[in-house]
DNA sequence: CTTAAAAAGACCTTTTTAGTCCCCTGATTG
DNA sequence: CAATCAGGGGACTAAAAAGGTCTTTTTAAG
């Protein structure tokens, strides 16, 4: 139904790709390696960093990589760092906090719900979590 | 964070208004009591009439009413038919149904998750249970 | 056959997405 | 300190999607 946008898609590839590593990636690696434009990612990982996901170090021996342990970065947060901080809850029928359609206005409720549930479980699943998958089950709920 | 855009929400308050009223509405008459533009809602009805949510008569006494009973129709109905079927579960990292990698494509089955728990809220809420709102509860789960 | 209403499709405008380009800044190393 | 290699950041652009208009056609009722 709802499908992330290409650079949201390649941030995701990207950061999973540095948490993988050890060492720092370079930019041109990933991008070469995922095959994501390179001056695209460049900007992506910019949104990263500055959303505290990533640190990266200019250089010769610069590169990217991990800002805080794979345990604590959550899916809704590259989301978030990509597409912007999600909007505060507004009355879904005219995008204000007032709501002046009293019938209507129950629709809000619901999407409300709907989105609480799906914003839970990707902030409930991690970096770790993906990268367990298929060697090793953690048990997580 | 995912909005419904603006055609959907119009859609949304269109269907509501028809089945709100017992006599069925001219494009025209939803058009000025929702300030949507008239061009463009007649567009949506196009939209709805074809999913079988609306039925539109033309002539002087025309207008549109529900396709069926309020209890019947869903919100999930009235985006699909406006946004377009939901695309069916692919890899989401590369848009086949393919999966050619094997770590990252973990995410897949988390926004499987995610997605499916939202579906089925807004299946499952039905006309009738946006309308009853605030004036008697119908004790729905 | 006139009138009123929806259907349909061509068209247009604005916004968003996806991406490029180029220069700047910071770190490393000879 | 200069060369070089890496990311930072802004301006810019092309293409697609969203949002909306306009005009003509079809259908039904009086």
């Amino acid at each position: 139904m709802f499908r992330f946008s290409a650079g949201t898609e390649y941030a995701i590839r990207a950061v999973l790709r540095v948490a993988q590593s050890d060492t720092p990636l370079f930019i041109r690696e990933i991008s070469e390696k995922e095959t994501i434009p390179k001056s695209f990612l460049s900007k992506l990982v910019q949104s990263l960093t500055h959303g505290g996901l990533l640190e990266a170090r200019r250089g010769m021996h610069g590169g990217v990589n991990l800002a805080r342990p794979k345990e604590e970065i959550s899916v809704l947060e590259i989301i978030e760092a990509c597409e912007g901080p999600l909007r505060s809850p507004t009355c879904l029928l005219n995008h204000t906090t007032q709501c002046p359609r009293s019938t209507e206005c129950s629709i809000h409720e619901v999407w409300q719900k709907a989105q609480e549930g799906m914003i839970e479980i990707l902030s409930k699943t991690k970096l770790s979590d993906l990268l367990d998958n298929g060697r090793g089950r953690n048990g997580k709920s």
